[in-house]
DNA sequence: GGGTTACATTGACGTTCGTCGATGCATTCA
DNA sequence: TGAATGCATCGACGAACGTCAATGTAACCC
């Protein structure tokens, strides 16, 4: 056993539950998926690409090349970008064109408080 | 090739490089093992654990419980969060305790804009 | 239709990650 | 000094990840 952190303990001399925001396990899991998706330098980059361009959005013919990544592993970093929420695409005839969801990027900003 | 997303356009009919605050990948490696760090559920509630506490921090003896994990892994989870900045360590007699270090966190919140 | 281009999907491979049991080190107490 | 407790480290294992070549699918043009 061991101390509690603060004054109030009930039964136990350590380990009483730290009182927080109580984080429950289930918005942790979709949490830290959105991290996730940031947690790679290339998708990063992506991202970056994406949300810094205009409301149109970005080809991905435009992408491929400053990643310095194959065309299948651009994609397969652009799915889970879009599967996380924080981008979406849209076809334009033969080109697809990627464009930001700044509410899930907001929505993770706001996990940081 | 194929069209360029905006009206610049140099050289060839498409992937002219997309206007953006672009991404130096040295920043985005240190930028994603930051994300990294938050990118597991076990990690985030135990941040939210240590961020939850007061100015004091929280004993490593109050964290193993509620994580739900054996101690050696929650260890390994604070060495992560502490060698990612975003926690802190601090020997008192027997225990250790983690405080958040929010400067950190800061950093990640500006880094989604 | 046939050919070409753009992007997604599949399959495979090596690497990294999350997890735990066993062990080591530091501190306290008798 | 010896025993006990708190936490870190080590070693091992299965799962998930990042990557690419090969292939599939959809749209355009002749």
């Amino acid at each position: 056993m061991a101390r509690t952190s603060t004054k109030a303990q009930a039964a136990e001399p350590c380990c009483a539950p730290v009182g927080s925001p109580e984080f429950d396990m289930a918005s942790a899991e979709e949490t830290a998926r959105g991290f996730a998706a940031l947690a790679d330098p290339v998708r990063l980059h992506l991202y970056s690409l994406v949300a810094g361009a205009g409301p149109d959005g970005v080809c991905v013919c435009d992408l491929v090349g400053p990643s310095g990544r194959s065309q299948p592993t651009v994609s397969h970093h652009l799915r889970i970008l879009r599967e996380a929420g924080l981008v979406a695409s849209e076809r334009r005839g033969t080109w697809v064109w990627y464009t930001a969801q700044p509410a899930q990027r907001a929505s993770l900003r706001a996990a940081l408080d």
